[in-house]
DNA sequence: GACTTTTAAATGTCAGACAAATAAAAAATG
DNA sequence: CATTTTTTATTTGTCTGACATTTAAAAGTC
């Protein structure tokens, strides 16, 4: 691991980079235990305050985890799918919030997304994520639901929906896509859209994925993409 | 913005936190400016090495940018589909190699989000993306092109299909999805493989692009996927 | 007015110190 | 001897103070 003395950027960026590298190159493996700060800071021929501004870069994207202690010190941490969906949600959610990303836009990804994992969910679903689904519907039916509670809920039904599949690499990549879209996409329909419509789409969703019907399934969540698209037309045209 | 004195967990760790969900909330706005080092350091009551590995953080996660010199500072960075890009990929990669992901689940993941793109590409591909399609065919039929050229060249050709579908949401979260995969892949089937094959796929591919046929695009796509995983399957199977 | 120099403010880096946590090693205890 | 307690060494976490470097505004110069 080596840095650049040509290079302009900061130190603790190049030594974070460095050691990035060695971690995604596989030269350092999971659980392996970093070189303690000090030496860190004698390798690189910098102060120690450097270094650890380096590890802690390295520690916001959950490349590596301390402890402190005799034999503490950073290791290489093993990147959990838990760890991965937080940060794709946090990177989804700003991205969208800072770029001016058009409602239909957001909507055609996030359905497109979605309606690729329903055939798979059809196919595959355990017992335990249907459940889910419905007692989801269930309580999007109650009376006194809040605002918040329904689209919490609706989160949790196409969460369900999508972990369906059975494929966790689908379901890390889709986390970001419906937990960063919903709030969005409620933001702009609550006041407009039915309850009622939207939980027809819904059970007719868990009615197909029960029935392990994947043709029934797209029709539905196409018919919901649609059904939010012209939501959100809406809406944009009664602002005007 | 205030941190709880009672967590046990470190400083920077906590403002960096705090910071962060100012950002996520809107309290800060993009490109606004934060106080100094100096004028953290006193807010959060700690010392300017606290407050900066906490900046650093959120740098590491391109939440902000810092500029030296006077009227400098760190500012709330617009986080970009190029940096969002780049973050997943790495997130991406990690989680695979270090998760022992199998082949077919990646795989499975991978071309079924392609799957997703490719009836949008066939509908909208502009002349360019058919144009990068085509010269990346051609690139690959050619003799003398090493492995890592062809891997390259493979990974471009369906860059251009899903950036085709003209919905940078969606490039954005398949970015992770085909950078990533498609080495583990290659690592795996590029021995075994028919270059033949894959450009005949290939050629399938664009040409249903090209005369904006989703569903021979679909059947085409679909037929590549179950061809590489009867080949990973084969890989597998003769390593035993 | 255009150019140069100065200056103030901010981040980047360093050195040294102490606090706190932690696990191994050593000592004390029964 | 086995168990518990104490010590100790190591490492990260935090603080203080200093200086270097960068940068844009302000002041000065022609």
């Amino acid at each position: 691991m080596k840095i650049d003395p040509k290079s302009s950027a900061d130190l603790s960026a190049q030594i974070a980079k460095a050691i990035r590298d060695a971690i995604v190159a596989g030269d350092l493996i999971v659980d392996e235990r970093l070189p303690s700060e000090a030496e860190l800071a004698e390798q690189f021929d910098v102060s120690r305050a450097t270094v650890r501004e380096a590890l802690k870069r390295l520690a916001a994207q959950s490349l590596i985890r301390t402890q402190r202690g005799a034999f503490g010190g950073a290791f290489v941490n093993r990147l959990s799918f838990e760890e991965a969906y937080g940060q794709q949600i946090t990177t989804s959610t700003l991205l969208l919030s800072m770029n001016a990303v058009s409602f239909e836009t957001a909507c055609e990804a996030r359905y497109a997304l979605e309606r690729a994992c329903a055939p798979l969910s059809a196919e595959r679903r355990s017992a335990d994520h249907l459940a889910t689904m419905c007692a989801e519907i269930h309580r999007q039916g109650q009376p006194g639901l809040t605002d918040e509670a329904f689209c919490a809920s609706d989160v949790t039904f196409h969460r369900a929906l999508v972990d369906g599949a059975g494929n966790p690499v689908l379901s890390y990549q889709l986390a970001g896509a419906v937990e960063a879209m919903q709030p969005l996409m409620n933001m702009i329909t609550f006041t407009a859209r039915s309850r009622e419509a939207i939980i027809g789409f819904h059970s007719r969703i868990a009615d197909a994925i029960e029935a392990n019907d994947s043709t029934k399934a797209d029709t539905a969540l196409s018919e919901l993409a649609d059904y939010t698209v012209a939501l959100g037309r809406d809406v944009a045209a009664a602002r005007k």
